[in-house]
DNA sequence: GATTTTTTGTTAAAAATGTTTGACAAGGAT
DNA sequence: ATCCTTGTCAAACATTTTTAACAAAAAATC
């Protein structure tokens, strides 16, 4: 059986958002929501909830609804967040630190195993727990400790040397923090958070919003003459 | 002229890309390229290139193709970030130190003008020149700096309370690393940061990838038999 | 300076992808 | 026995990407 269809990109990066949605759900003590209730929450559309759970399985229950906590843990599992993953931290400045100290990620199964910079002023510091170390050891501890993420807090012109090194210990994934695009084989993860585009979107957004209101503001002036 | 038709959101994600690598063509010193060069580095097709610049007018030359420094220009109009925006920072943890000291972001036009957080111990310090401020004053300080944009790196919990102080202060846009969504008026941009909606994509893919590698071994074992 | 080559700006159409809407049988809840 | 709500499908709609094409402008070549 091929039927593994591929679930489209656009599916998966809302399967955060309706766990991010059903963890709250949990802590207000809700035991179990339709599709109507969740999508007025969510404001997105029933039947896209429906239809986005339907390509894992189905989790509800007719006239029921979906148990709150049942579909939470099922969806970590597409997710794969029920699974232990380890993971080390390349940079261990402010970003890398904060990173490191977001205790949510150890709760859903990110473990980080090591962080490592070649700044000697914050390598032995210990940072919730763990050591910084000098990047010499990285191959040896990355296959030692079996670890599969990376992230990449570094600066662009360190990033593609670092990248390199990280595949070629056995990396699966890389968490990319660097201003720029890695270049890696096919069977190696990389998901990028290029914060300054992001920023650069919220620039172009008010800007142009800025722009409307102007142009608005103008017209009314006009329509006054 | 109403002619003004919206740009898709598509676009507008793709062009802090093209300003990030024109600005890596500068420093390499290569002053033309045309769309068929930077496709090939960018790997999007050429098409792709001239079509969305076309949306905001015509930046080439036929023959010669683009003029790296003029198009870098062009596109830091386009995206706003040739004026200066106006930034607060709340939430002095490492997240936000973490933005403060991103140096580039001044370049850009992005002002830091304050750091605030609740806690006492952070209060009075100073962060590349900025001092982290008590959130009493934070509407005051919003209007007496002309603030735009604010962004929010502080607990969930906190989040929409100090969101609502924000939009009643005047600010424009919320650049939003709280894990939650916001609800602001129409008028306010938010552009969310989900850094652990990042991770579990990341996550997704690792472990899916896993699944397929597993699935493809077994079904090389079978053929064995 | 004439000719050829390059490359843009621009349009249109086709293909691919994603979203919304409506519908309804069937399984449980009430 | 009735109501609710899922799982499921299909169709309509919307958006985005790809492909193709070509006139026109400038560069490069002869």
């Amino acid at each position: 059986m091929t039927d593994e269809r591929q679930i489209s990109k656009a599916v998966i990066a809302r399967l955060p958002r309706y766990y991010r949605y059903l963890g709250d759900l949990m802590e207000e003590g809700i035991e179990r929501i339709s599709s109507n209730e969740l999508s007025a929450r969510m404001k997105v559309t029933a039947s896209q909830i429906r239809q986005d759970l339907n390509n894992f399985g189905g989790f509800g229950q007719q006239g029921y609804g979906y148990n709150v906590r049942y579909l939470y843990n099922e969806i970590a599992r597409i997710i794969g967040i029920d699974r232990q993953h380890n993971i080390i931290i390349i940079g261990a400045g402010n970003l890398g630190q904060a990173i490191a100290n977001y205790a949510n990620f150890e709760k859903r199964g990110f473990m980080i195993k090591g962080m490592f910079d070649i700044n000697p002023r914050l390598i032995g510091l210990v940072v919730r727990g763990v050591e910084i170390r000098g990047i010499d050891d990285l191959e040896q501890f990355i296959i030692e400790n079996e670890v599969q993420i990376a992230a990449l807090t570094i600066p662009k012109s360190k990033a593609p040397e670092i990248a390199e090194r990280l595949v070629n210990a056995g990396i699966k994934a890389i968490w990319n923090f660097a201003h720029m695009d890695l270049t890696v084989p096919d069977d190696v993860v990389v998901e990028n958070v290029h914060l300054s585009d992001s920023l650069m979107r919220l620039s172009y957004r008010v800007s142009s919003m800025m722009d409307e209101r102007e142009r608005k503001e103008k017209e009314r002036l006009e329509k006054e003459v």
